[in-house]
DNA sequence: TTCCCTATTTATAATTC
DNA sequence: TGAATTATAAATAGGGA
């Protein structure tokens, strides 16, 4: 069972490369699924599979039709003579959501930064939709917080000749 | 260094999700050479990296129309469904906005305490009077208030039946 | 052929620099 | 901010049933 690294080249063996095909279709695939979900990124491929007549779409039909259909919009790829009337007015309206998002996020941004401290320190709606990993970060970056304000606090006092008080970090 | 095993959802954390669609993109692409040229499958990617305007195409721009359009010319695929799923389409889309948004919220939501906590440790405006068990007081309630949640959550947890990622509390 | 298996390679999450 | 590093997870070539 030892494998050569694989160089990149056709596989001459007919057997071979259909084997090699059939396992790597899945991992592709697989990458693909997890590109799109894990990060968000809008994704499609078309693939003709040998001896195949329709290609194999990703994520699947419509939705490579959809993706697919954007991108022939793109300026640079798609003649504008062919602009039709229904494109443009999809494309204004999700242009002007696209941008109320924009405005939302700033908004967002402010009334949370003012009220998130009381929240947390006072509050019952800890968001508990908030992911576990969330949580652990979270845990993670104040307790680095506190040990740094812990050694500064902790120097100063060595500084002034007190020797008393210095907080614990939470560790 | 240890190694979640991925699980197959949104990374809410943007940093780490830029991170891991960095490596990603690379490996992703990397799996679609091989597939072309060692099984000799054509096939055509269009991505859309966010924060990014314009799509990148596998294998390159033109290829990738060519295989795009042959891949539209299906007389089954497109013509029949392609006027009707244009409603569809914009539907479609705004609800991705919308969820999108929903993400966003959250996601800043987590920034901002994150960020709002270390300027209150570490700021230029945390009060110098501030006296030393003030700030211990502040690592007893957050503690308090962390420990609270993951309990909230361990118990949800347990109730779903998984077993795993239960955040540990600072203590 | 089509599953399995497993030794290796490859990809990548977390961390360090 | 990235660019390495490292340790772990995932993919897979080759082989056997």
């Amino acid at each position: 069972m030892t494998r050569k690294k694989v160089k990149l080249a056709f596989i001459e063996n007919i057997t071979k490369r259909k084997a090699s095909y059939n396992k790597r279709q899945k991992g592709f695939l697989n990458k693909a699924r997890e590109v799109n979900i894990l990060c968000d990124v809008e994704l499609a491929i078309v693939l003709y599979r040998p001896y195949h007549k329709e290609p194999m779409v990703f994520p699947n039909l419509e939705a490579g039709v959809n993706t697919f259909t954007k991108f022939k919009e793109l300026p640079e790829v798609v003649q504008s003579k062919n602009m039709e009337t229904q494109e443009t007015i999809t494309k204004q309206r999700i242009k002007k959501i696209e941008e109320q998002l924009r405005k939302i996020r700033k908004e967002n941004k402010i009334m949370e930064l003012t009220n998130q401290m009381y929240e947390l320190l006072n509050g019952d709606d800890i968001p508990t939709s908030m992911h576990l990993y969330d949580l652990n970060d979270l845990s993670y970056v104040i307790n680095q917080r506190l040990k740094q304000v812990h050694d500064v606090i902790k120097t100063k006092a060595h500084e002034d000749g007190s020797t008393s008080d210095a907080p614990q970090p939470i560790t």
